[in-house]
DNA sequence: CACCCCATTGATATCGTTGTCAAAGAACAT
DNA sequence: ATGTTCTTTGACAACGATATCAATGGGGTG
């Protein structure tokens, strides 16, 4: 039924070795072996089969993708972008939750990678700034690329974003439009990212010879009840600030229904700004003033760098820090 | 390295068929034999190895979801619950976005299956109501199981769930609370849960011997623009309905922005009900009033019938309706 | 011209399972 | 006792690719 290496190699009138070498892409093909068997490919419309290549090969040409964020629409964004960089390579997603709090975790991954012979994981927050469990990952040899890592040795794989100078900006800005009174919730303390955007904020406000409040610095874990919690206390406390800015868009509309809910008016008498410009920034009125990072992009080239490295491509996909970008909406008000 | 047949075989003393008859749940072996290979099968930790079964046996393991529904929340949910059903059985899954305009659909994904060697799809909306595209996968015979299906017959494998009974029974809430003039927005016009909700709505009015007023009446897509959009028509009128009912969430949402912008004071002025319980039904404020359809379970259980088909095991996993549950929260008021 | 080297190619074994088919033994009917 | 059927088991081929290693031949060197 389906064309096989042994139909094409019939067809080029060369062996099926040979056939498998220009698949495979390797050295020491004569040019004109090449073009004549990719012609021989493409007529017939030859497909390896991934089954046989894998036994054979020892290759399972699967990836993971392991998180551990309830954010459903930042891992529809991940996976999306994932797939997309998959689908040219012949290469397979699976997901799989993890819990990382778990102390079993460690063990569990290396079962389920050794078990299915996943080929290469991708690693998203907060496993990524977990550094015992990549250092497990190594110890095991198993290949992964890391998404937004706390700490980016030059020889890993991993994709990175400005979290620091994105918040630094968005903080500036927000001073720009005349606030000296700012409020901060920070992020799940296990996220790097939390950190960056934290450290962003402080050194705009300090930079602007501005102090900061620490009645209106609020931990958070970006769930929008933790915003919503954070937004409670705030409100409560006798003065309050003229904008708070929350390290991600689900906390600002957790803040946003607490304002509402104490009769605060957004923006006229409270400016709020978050990150990440999730569906949610948009679908709330006022509209969300955030910082929009190319989530998409960064979880495909985190595959690319990968599978670009299973290839022996390594040197053309490299590890890279991608841009995020300003979103100025509706819930920042110049004072 | 990793653990074969031929080990178990040793252990337990039995020929390598026999292991793999007993691995497969084949009928004819002993069950003493059976006994003592699962007890090898267990000490040495064997995993049958996917890519020689799928090459010899010519099943990928593999199933594909097949979407084109811009709503990552649904999206999110439908994968984690085929996942999980996955997970147990050793099928894979692999997603695959669809355009449901583009006349190459039925073709390209033929091809899709065949290239990948797919063994079954599960398909959701709007897909999952387009007859011609289903009797294409018939005629190709390809194997697959739909959810929410606009046609049920009996001997496809799909599930639904109770979309015309929920939208009756919050309409009738909606009416309990005292409202008599009720707007709805329509929800995607492909989609056959739009018109089982419209339908709902419609019946609950009747029944309740009050009449529908067609300004009230907007056309959607369950977009939260189109919401938006039609919240704008409806309060440009000189009269305008004290409860609104969108079929969806994201929907309510663009409605409830539009209502704030024109100072209209929701619920106060203006109830709203949503549907879906998508997570910014409980992120915006006042909450959403809404339907909470057991997506992830409906989902796993689009895969369980499929599997268990593949797995001769039809009889005891077949289509099945399931329940949707009424969530009264703060934006409907009572009058 | 003889020699060696390297680029190119192919014959054959092999990956770990399941399919096919036949054999052995148990159970049952004649 | 004999033949027949059914259950249980195993030997061996096969799935479709890649790995290994040897063969071929053109080009460079002395």
């Amino acid at each position: 039924m389906a064309v096989t290496i042994k139909d094409v190699s019939k067809d080029a009138a060369v062996s099926i070795k040979t056939v498998s070498r220009v698949i495979n892409n390797e050295a020491n093909v004569a040019e004109t072996t090449k073009v004549k068997v990719l012609a021989s490919v493409k007529k017939l419309g030859f497909k390896p089969n991934k089954s046989a290549q894998s036994l054979r090969s020892k290759k399972s040409y699967m990836l993971a993708l392991l998180y551990d964020n309830p954010n459903k629409s930042y891992l529809a964004d991940v996976q999306s972008g994932i797939f997309n960089a998959c689908k040219s390579t012949g290469y397979n997603l699976v997901i799989q939750e993890c819990d990382y709090k778990s102390n079993k975790l460690k063990k569990d991954i290396v079962k389920f990678v050794e078990d299915f012979r996943i080929d290469g994981l991708i690693v998203t927050p907060p496993l990524s700034d977990m550094e015992d469990f990549l250092q497990n990952l190594d110890n095991h040899e198993i290949e992964y690329s890391v998404i937004a890592p706390s700490t980016r040795k030059p020889e890993s794989l991993h994709v990175s974003s400005n979290d620091y100078e994105a918040a630094y900006s968005l903080t500036s800005e927000i001073i720009k439009h005349g606030h000296e009174e700012i409020g901060f919730i920070k992020g799940h303390p296990k996220h790097s990212a939390s950190h960056l955007r934290f450290n962003g904020f402080v050194d705009a406000i300090k930079n602007n010879g501005m102090r900061i409040n620490e009645h209106w610095i609020k931990q958070g874990n970006f769930s929008f009840k933790s915003g919503f919690d954070a937004g409670v206390e705030i409100f409560h406390s006798e003065k309050i600030p003229t904008a708070i800015f929350a390290s991600n868009d689900s906390m600002a509309a957790g803040i946003m229904k607490s304002a509402q809910m104490k009769g605060l008016k957004v923006p006229h008498e409270l400016s709020l700004a978050g990150f990440d410009d999730s569906p949610i920034a948009h679908q709330i009125w006022p509209a969300l003033t955030t910082v929009k990072q190319p989530v998409e992009k960064m979880a495909a080239h985190a595959a690319k760098i990968l599978i670009a490295k299973f290839d022996g491509l390594a040197e053309q996909t490299k590890s890279k820090e991608f841009k995020s970008e300003l979103i100025v909406r509706e819930s920042l008000k110049t004072l």
